[in-house]
DNA sequence: CAGTTTGTTCATTATTTCTTGAACAAATAT
DNA sequence: ATATTTGTTCAAGAAATAATGAACAAACTG
């Protein structure tokens, strides 16, 4: 899980090798990633970013991490679907450069407009058709369970979608300003 | 992804069939589950016992579900673990009987301190080993940018540390008593 | 205590998910 | 226009994860 190339100790060419203390930031985002369900090439990629004050492109980052191409560039897509890095193109420079969103607000608020809030639209949905095969199901105990339930799930529903904007605010309740 | 054995009306039997309705619920908390990283079988047995009044037994949901006895044993056991099922020996029966638990607070500080909180620790074993590394860092430009980055870190870990707490708090704040 | 019933474990198999790299497209340079 | 650089897509392969079921253990039963 760590096979980079590292090097021990003055910092001034541009790319071609990782320090220590990055080798570990990266895999600590590796692993972040993988426990929210994230591959975790996204998490190297953006733990990356973080490490570094300067953009990187695309080719300097495959040569860091030793991934491929193909996953340097789907993954710096999904990373900017979820508002964790944002692209540059310097004037004079062809390549595309990438940087690291270190707000917190950003990142939660990106991952849960990404990944939570589809699936509450797809519960809605799930919901009235759900109420629509209760509502076809002969009287009974089972469509009066079947009410019961689904009232519970209504309200459940609710709840989350309630929970979700809390959420994303205290997220950036009491951030500091970080000194770049 | 929908192959039980339906049942078309009147309910009385105990087991061997699901009415649509069920048929649902249990399709939308297995998409649940995997939406938020756990195996499918978790959802369609939590899913099977949030549908049911009477507790089930393993060979019940086995075969409802058509689920191998090793993924109901198992699957069981995380969900106890999640809080998210309780168990009873009812007296006389052999077997032990699930119920689903269904106050969302608990179902989410259950989720939340088995998949949130273990993270959160490790995170900070982790913040500490970087520090480390920092700090045998040579003076230079990496050192100074490796100690802002940790205390950036250190700051998230603060924040998330805050959050989870009042989310828990949150998912209860306003649930209401649902009859039984 | 032999025979059931009930439940767990774990090696194998199946499924899902991620990564790779080569082929392609788009943009710039010569 | 042709060649080069830059980036994307997607089919095939690799890796990770989950499900199965047979072998086992534990607890009851008569």
């Amino acid at each position: 899980m760590t096979a980079y190339s590292i090097k021990s100790s003055n910092d001034s060419q541009r790319i071609a090798s990782l320090s220590e203390w990055e080798i570990a930031v990266i895999d600590l985002f590796l692993n972040a990633a993988l426990s929210v369900g994230l591959p975790k090439s996204l998490g190297q990629i953006y733990g990356l970013l973080f490490c570094r004050d300067e953009p990187l492109a695309m080719d300097e980052i495959t040569e860091l991490l030793s991934v491929s191409k193909g996953s340097a560039s789907q993954g710096l897509r999904s990373l900017r679907h979820l508002g964790a890095v944002n692209s540059q193109f310097l004037p004079g420079q062809r390549k595309e450069h990438f940087v690291a969103e270190i707000r917190l607000r950003k990142l939660v608020s990106g991952f849960l407009k990404e990944q939570a809030e589809p699936h509450l639209e797809k519960g809605k949905a799930r919901l009235s058709h759900l109420q629509a095969l209760v509502d076809a199901t002969e009287e009974g105990n089972s469509a009066e369970r079947g009410r019961r339930r689904t009232n519970i799930l209504a309200g459940w529903h609710r709840q989350v979608g309630k929970l979700l904007p809390l959420v994303k605010l205290i997220a950036g309740k009491t951030e500091r300003s970080h000194k770049r």
